[in-house]
DNA sequence: GTTCCGCATGAATCGATAG
DNA sequence: ACTATCGATTCATGCGGAA
């Protein structure tokens, strides 16, 4: 049985409870400078960084050596200008000791319509990873997605030299391949995620869809592995996780979030375990991704 | 009849003989560090802002105050890690001056395959607007997009809220918008390009697709506008300037591009105005971005 | 003439090998 | 140890020749 624990308080204040190389993958989005102001007080774009390079002190520590962060965040623009406190970020994450090893970005398919004279409707945010070292780990296949009609085309009438690359190459060579794509209908992805946001017809607006999380509990960690969610609002990081079978840790500050969200833990933990199974199957295959 | 001059010769050189205050965009993609290193020497990312910046001012002096400047790059990962000097250029230009106003993704659908352990293939290039002021001239009607699917889902199912909003709302309110849609099969787009990279096949490789510039040149300049490439390579934003009547100015390091360019403009330049109207008329309907 | 299919090739990135 | 070059991977695109 997987664990899923809900914790109350001050993010760093918790953080420094959790054991030094424990986390396999930390998945969050934080408060972004100047939003949620009504919950969170609103951070101030000029003061962002000093307010986040605290936790991401503690996150470095708790994060295991082949772990990963993966960090949801956008600036938003002001006065007819896009602040650059997440430049700032990732310049004093590097200098901390964090590798800034990719950005990933989310393409919101459908994000609501809006007109300004000076720009157009802000589609993407960004999905920034950091590593505590060059090896991380990393299931590829996990997050692989069905191919199109290419590789009917590709396969179907393999041309002479193909089949002499076939041959002249190394073992390992093109012709290899061909054969794994034979039995796989699936190819890697991008790092170009597109995702639509979800409906907000549940109580708590939650900031990112569950297919976000998801993906990148795939790609980072296996079942049983640590998730944690220092920003933790209202849970979708840490209720993925555990349909996924992967323990997880999620700290708030808001009482009240944490309420809800073991109310909507509590009904999945309650279920036998192969009703969960089944969920999970369900969820694998209801799983989106272009 | 449009004027396009193709200048052979150092960048800052040539962009210091050009009266202050003349260009309404400036659209280009210098060499990104450490790459295209057989024509021009490969910038190391740590020099790269250092050798940047002098260009960043001129063309400062040179933009209208209602002008646009796009730059396209993105950093390459080296070594296991993201370089920064994006960023820091970012950071740079603003203390030079320059407004951040925004930062459009271009989605490249066919991007450089290859497979690692430790990342996915990149997919996304960044497009930074600049501008000297809050207040630019921006055409957004001329980019605006067919509308998918998407529309008639939405109009089709209008829920009983949607008909309320619909009147009780004031005139300029959603249902006013709902109207407008019916009305007109187009919606504007989002700071998400979708476009293919253009294939090498043909005689000359650019860097970047024809439509890349064709949609910012559509979207920050009317017909007898100029419309600057102070890194012209292929000369790609100027021919698309060309066609679409905007006057243009190419600089170029490499004589031989020049003449290459020159070579390409020659018979746009030649062809009787009808012609060339038809033209305009044949790209634009060929268009295609999503 | 069309449509179909083979083929070459990139603003890529890593790891191994060589100097 | 540090840098330079080379080989391997693998996909959308457009050209050109074939059917």
């Amino acid at each position: 049985m997987v664990n899923c624990d809900i914790i109350h308080g001050d993010c760093i204040q918790i953080l420094s409870t959790i054991p030094e190389n424990s986390i396999d993958l930390i998945f969050t989005s934080p408060p972004y400078a100047d939003q949620r102001r009504a919950t969170y007080g609103g951070i101030s774009p000029d003061k962002y960084v000093e307010w986040f390079l605290p936790a991401a002190d503690q996150l470095l520590r708790v994060l295991k050596p082949t772990g990963t962060f993966v960090l949801n965040i956008k600036e938003k623009a002001v006065n007819g200008e896009r602040s650059t406190y997440v430049l700032e970020l990732i310049l004093a994450m590097k200098k901390q000791g964090w590798l800034w090893t990719e950005e990933f970005i989310w393409h919101k398919k459908n994000c609501y319509p809006g007109k300004w004279s000076n720009r157009f409707r802000d589609a993407w945010e960004r999905l920034l990873q950091f590593n505590k070292n060059r090896k991380f780990k990393m299931y590829q296949e996990a997050v692989m997605v069905p191919m199109g009609d290419w590789k009917h085309k590709r396969l179907s009438k393999l041309s002479e030299t193909d089949k002499i690359r076939d041959t002249s190459k190394t073992v390992s060579g093109f012709g290899k391949n061909i054969s794994h794509w034979l039995d796989r209908p699936k190819a890697y992805p991008s790092n170009v995620l597109h995702l639509a946001t979800e409906c907000s017809n549940k109580k708590h607006s939650a900031a990112f869809p569950e297919a976000l999380p998801e993906w990148f509990i795939k790609l980072f960690t296996q079942e049983g592995d640590t998730v944690l969610d220092p920003f933790m609002g209202a849970g979708t990081t840490n209720i993925v996780a555990n349909r996924m079978n992967r323990n997880s840790i999620g700290i708030e500050i808001v009482q009240e979030y944490c309420e809800l969200v073991r109310q909507r833990l509590k009904p999945i933990l309650q279920l036998p375990l192969l009703t969960q199974q089944y969920e999970i199957i369900r969820q694998k295959n209801c799983f989106e991704i272009h």
